[in-house]
DNA sequence: GAATTTATCAAACGTTTGATTAATAGGATC
DNA sequence: GATCCTATTAATCAAACGTTTGATAAATTC
């Protein structure tokens, strides 16, 4: 009966890392216990099985990056139409820096939710589905206003593409290092923001430029 | 002594299914024995361990792709330098194409590997290091060729953005019929080939005038 | 056609898994 | 200081795990 938050949050911490390292299945509850430095039955205890610790762990983050992005965009549109580029950096920028800041689960939250928003298994379906479709159709529904050429179809890939690139970087595998010899530097937020807005601003205009085309041919 | 081959390749199958869907942790050499349709034993006869099933599963797939794409470049070099479009196109279209082919594990594969290529354990990094390592550098060089305004840093996150945008498609989650209410057919090859790489020319684009950009602003 | 190799099987190995239990310790409340 | 709720522990459970075994059937070799 010391620090039940403690406890809760230390649990919390483990999870989020094995999970994010071996996948579900290869998580143990176990380890978890052991990593987190408690009884394995405190697990039980405070999260009663391993699929609510799961839940749970994705609740955490998944709740406050999107609550950023959501905050970001009311702000965005209070002020009349934004930039393509201001509503992409209000979207990716969350995202990424939750991938950079250790004290809040890092790359291995990251790894995490890469891992599982490419799965077609019913636990990840669920996952996104209540933690990231509404945030998503929100996006969505934002890009078509900033940028209207933009069909439903397309806006919905630029969206996908755009959060697949986010993550990609958010995980931080240290691949962009080995293959640049340590060039290429992806701890640093400011470059990896503005380089990831850059990429998906003009892939995403690209897509519009490609509806567009594809209407005149259908009218000539 | 009935079918050693096609026990092998049955094996090879539910084990991609399995490693896919449940991650490696996960997935169960009895599960996969089941679905195989052979005995439990048969498994370790013909691979040794779980250890090595997963890499021979890895390497029936990358090694096809990576031919292709290998393949691909041969040509589009051979008959001098091609445009940044024909490029990406030969580098992404092996892999879309096989997630769309179900005859060769189609996203079951895909969603195997973009889980891994974006772990940081030591099975993921092996298997980046060597079976897709090689092929990026090659690429990477490409395209700084290609479009020599390109510095390496720059060269290296295109490349990784590009890579992990046809991926996300490769693995066909159903999402983005879900978010577009059926508007967007995630299993239309051609479609898909062509959008992903309208998207990666352009974002790569960007990023070559990003880094000259800098260069300008450096020498003011 | 005997000897040898390859392929397959059912059963068991010891270990680890997620989960539950019964007992207990710590602080608060009365 | 007895009562009570919360927090924590060690011990235990059945089930599932990866792997090994010994036996056997089928094919190949000589």
């Amino acid at each position: 009966m010391r620090n039940p938050q403690k406890a809760r949050v230390s649990i919390l911490d483990a999870a989020e890392r094995a999970f994010a390292e071996l996948g579900y299945g290869g998580a143990s509850i176990r380890g978890i216990a052991r990593d987190a430095d408690v009884n394995q039955a405190m697990i039980h205890y405070y999260f009663q099985n391993k699929d609510q610790l799961f839940d749970e762990v994705i609740d955490r983050r998944a709740g406050a990056v999107n609550a950023q992005r959501n905050d970001a965009l009311d702000r965005l549109f209070a002020e009349g139409v934004p930039t393509l580029e201001e509503l992409m950096e209000a979207l990716l920028r969350p995202t990424i820096e939750m991938g950079h800041d250790e004290s809040r689960g890092g790359s291995a939250f990251a790894r995490l939710v890469v891992s599982f928003s490419n799965s077609a298994d019913e636990r990840s379906r669920n996952m996104a589905i209540e933690h990231y479709d509404p945030i998503a159709r929100r996006s969505i529904a934002a890009m078509r206003q900033v940028l209207p050429e933009l069909d439903m179809a397309a806006a919905v890939r630029a969206y996908l593409f755009s959060i697949s690139v986010a993550l990609s970087v958010m995980a931080r595998t240290g691949r962009a290092a080995r293959l640049s010899d340590g060039l290429c530097n992806d701890s640093d937020t400011e470059e990896t923001v503005s380089t990831t807005v850059a990429f998906s601003c003009a892939g995403i205009r690209a897509l519009a430029k490609q509806a567009v085309n594809q209407f005149d041919e259908n009218v000539e």
